[in-house]
DNA sequence: ACCGGTCATTCCAACGTTGCAGTACTCGTC
DNA sequence: GACGAGTACTGCAACGTTGGAATGACCGGT
């Protein structure tokens, strides 16, 4: 069906590997021979069959993306910003979704055969923990994402987490707030994104001399909208005054801020929120959200940028990377004055 | 560095065919030998190499997934979908991403080398129209999905457009409305789904003997909730009334609905709203959005099965199928009585 | 006229897999 | 006790590409 090199060699009456030669720029080439060459393979219409030459070069130009869930806006957003980093570098992005932070089936997924046609993997786990880094001194090219493990072998992309949650924090403080909930802590553990998030905020609070309250820390099992709604609802229903909320993320933010707002609170004037992530839809919210930017794409660049390197470079680096993406705290009405 | 064929094979001390065999479940095999060969492949860790598979059989396993952009949840949503429903049936999916409606970039995509690696197309696009569908005569197989393309020579995948768009009107004029404002046309085209739902719209009102009035239509570029926050405003502007709002998805009905919320009209008392998708977000917003649910799922889950049909049966279908999705409205809070 | 060196091109082998053809052995049948 | 019909395996070639070595042509210098 398709043409092939040797029907090209055949038909601009050159060898197989000259035809290759001129595909790849190599330089010893007559202008004249790469011309004819050039015109029989635009006539026949040939392309590389990437299964051949993966099979021989051992590279394929596509990198895997292993996330937990495209239908999370942050998720998708993030997806967004790499695939067209990776376009950037000429790489094309397969797909694995792993779910609301399964740890087995995140494990599972680093040894799939599916991703045997992939040159590098960027992976973001929701569910493994910094005691299972070593798992991911797997034998191909690696970055990380998020908050979840640390010490791990490979290049690992993340940001200021404590700083941004702080600077959220005191956002808020500023703002003569001093009973802030917090939303989306997660009992019990000890590591992730959660954890740290929550840290930053205690760090505002002692460093304003704001005693921390554990009735004020409303803990949920995903960050979803909905676990927002709900951790806001049990809250208020257990009848502890706050004057602000803190969303660790833009999900568990708007879930909240809904559910405060429908039991009859104002925002900002009764109390103030702010999220984390700078979702598109905080935005357009009633009232829009404050929240922190992260540098989706920063992040999305940079982790390409690492991977294409370890993938150039071959093998695990000896001291991996790890690049801290700046924030920006987005001042909004639901936190305006 | 990993195993392959050859080395299971001497590890087993059988021969490469035997161990590709038992790697095949073929039928003629005595138990001891495929046994003492899992055993091998067990033990070395084989995993068969996809791009030496694909260059013999010609198969990959992996679908193409080509749609505007991740970041609009609509599409989030539906790469879930169809990504789940892809895994369901061992297929991974690489994911392009088009662009918001720029047709040359669609076709360019269509014969871009990436796909080189993937058994068939699921292909969502925006910005061509039925006059391309002859570009759709592809030599892979494909699944259309969306309102931009009719009549062409593959299988496509949509839903209700018309009958849907008449539901969510007919039920604002169940509730009494008669002024109702749509948000979302497309001044000058005459296909996709903006004109398709417009039209069910317009039936709505003249079964319901409302005549159609062109003030109460807002006209946008993109269907992003920046879109719909500004012709609200500029539809208010205008100084024209209405009564309720329909938004021609769920993204510019939530940007609509913020802006009317803003200007101090009160859902859904003053202005009721419908929108069309349901996203998630639709359930959290302030107030909750009626919408209608297009059956992501089965949309996503018919089009992997067409596509599987497709691949498994060779070349493009002589009569190619069209697949309508069935739809359901949602009726929330923004158009309570 | 011959040599060394660069340039332009070709030849060969391999990447890991699978389809097909073939071989050798076992068995029940007449 | 030879014969077809399975059963259980093996061997070879090919998929389309690329890396490296090899070949040949050409050119300036001696």
């Amino acid at each position: 069906m398709a043409a092939t090199l040797r029907d090209v060699a055949a038909h601009a009456g050159v060898s197989i590997k000259t035809v290759s030669n001129v595909v790849h720029e190599f330089p010893h080439i007559k202008a004249s021979t790469r011309e004819r060459v050039q015109a029989s393979i635009d006539q026949l219409g040939y392309k590389p069959n990437i299964s051949a030459r993966s099979l021989r070069s051992g590279r394929t130009g596509v990198i895997g993306l292993a996330l937990p869930e495209l239908s999370l806006s942050y998720f998708g957003e993030l997806a967004d910003a790499i695939i067209q980093a990776a376009e950037r570098r000429h790489l094309v992005v397969l797909l694995e979704q792993t779910g609301g932070g399964d740890r087995d089936r995140e494990i599972a997924m680093l040894s799939s055969p599916r991703l045997q046609l992939t040159d590098g993997l960027i992976f973001s786990p929701l569910g493994m923990s910094s005691a299972d880094a070593a798992l991911l001194n797997v034998g191909y090219p690696m970055v990380l994402l998020g908050e979840r493990v640390f010490g791990s072998p490979v290049d690992h992309v993340t940001m200021h987490n404590v700083e941004a949650a702080k600077a959220a924090t005191l956002h808020l403080i500023s703002r003569g707030r001093r009973r802030i909930a917090v939303i989306g802590a997660h009992e019990g553990e000890v590591i992730g994104s959660a954890v740290l998030r929550l840290q930053g905020y205690r760090e505002a609070l002692s460093e304003a001399g704001i005693p921390f309250d554990p009735a004020l820390v409303g803990n949920v099992g995903l960050w979803h909208r909905r676990d927002g709604a709900e951790a806001m609802r049990a809250m208020i229903d257990s009848g502890v005054t706050f004057d602000a909320v803190f969303g660790l993320n833009d999900a568990l933010a708007l879930g909240a801020m809904r559910v405060a707002q429908v039991a009859g609170l104002r925002v900002p004037e009764d109390v103030m929120f702010i999220g984390f992530d700078a979702l598109d839809e905080t935005k357009y919210s009633l009232p829009t959200l404050s929240t922190i930017d992260p540098g989706r794409d920063e992040i999305a660049d940079t982790a390409v940028r690492l991977l294409v390197q370890r993938i150039e470079e071959g093998v695990t680096p000896p001291v991996p990377e790890v690049y801290l993406a700046d924030f920006t705290v987005i001042d909004r009405e639901s936190s305006a004055l």
